[in-house]
DNA sequence: ATAGTTGTAATAAGTTCAGTTACATCAAAA
DNA sequence: TTTTGATGTAACTGAACTTATTACAACTAT
């Protein structure tokens, strides 16, 4: 199992607006240029970072905006606005609750796998967008 | 994207392997029945927690038994055991080097990705079977 | 030799991912 | 007002993965 590419597409894709917007004008053209994805892929993309409160999108006109500063925006938020599963965990689903297993297996293991995806995403919270960006121009 | 059930499902076979060796004979059916599953699953994960290291299992005879102290078992191994992707995240393949963004985006996010993957699989580590023994055994 | 079990192959249905085509809609600009 | 270039979205495709299931050869203790 592994996550989409959605997540470092949608990363990409902000450090590009960041890096250009305001210059050029970041068309899903544009961005899938960069990316080398098609372009459909993109707008779905920038639709959910748009639902997200990431960015923002001219319809009609074209291009894409950040809808915040890149130092209010972590790789959480990114991952969050992609990807939309509640757990990170598919848990069976009927074990059986005469065996004395089957029967505590929830309440043995729901709380580690909430402190297992916590620990992710609390990582994922320490990178902003503009430190990515930063990191970036030092290696353009 | 979830990982698939291999992970909770292994989880619950070795708790009930620590629980039950010894006093039954712990078969792929046994199994089976207490996680409510279909035994050709099991068997397959049974290989794989075999492949690893973390359990033996009687061919012919039938039965499985811990290859290791339940204190020698994280969370970690069993994760590790039954999902082989080296890589939590799939990587968009072919930025464009022409993009000074598409050039810089693997430097830039490989080192976090690690990162992120680490702080999962450390968290993982911190939890042995035989915690989680100890849990079940109170929630009985 | 029997019985019960494991290992494994094959098949199937369901889901997700990513690529692609197509087109209605929109807003600025000519 | 028309043109132009974008976006939003639907539909379809092929590939990959998940889980269930059937089937059966191989194995080992009794």
């Amino acid at each position: 199992m592994q996550f989409s590419s959605r997540f470092t597409i949608a990363t990409h894709t902000l450090l590009c607006i960041a890096m250009f917007q305001g210059e050029y004008k970041v068309t899903s053209n544009f961005l899938a240029s960069s990316i080398n994805v098609n372009p459909v892929v993109i707008r779905n993309i920038l639709g959910q970072l748009s639902a997200s409160g990431l960015v923002e999108i001219k319809v009609g006109v074209g291009g894409a905006y950040l809808a915040k500063s890149p130092d209010e925006i972590t790789l959480l938020d990114i991952f969050k606005a992609v990807e939309r599963e509640e757990s990170l965990f598919h848990f069976h689903e009927n074990p059986n609750p005469e065996c004395p297993i089957g029967r505590t297996i929830h309440s043995v293991m729901d709380k580690k796998i909430d402190t297992i995806q916590s620990a992710m995403e609390n990582e994922m919270a320490e990178t902003t967008l503009s430190q990515l960006l930063e990191d970036a121009k030092k290696n353009m």
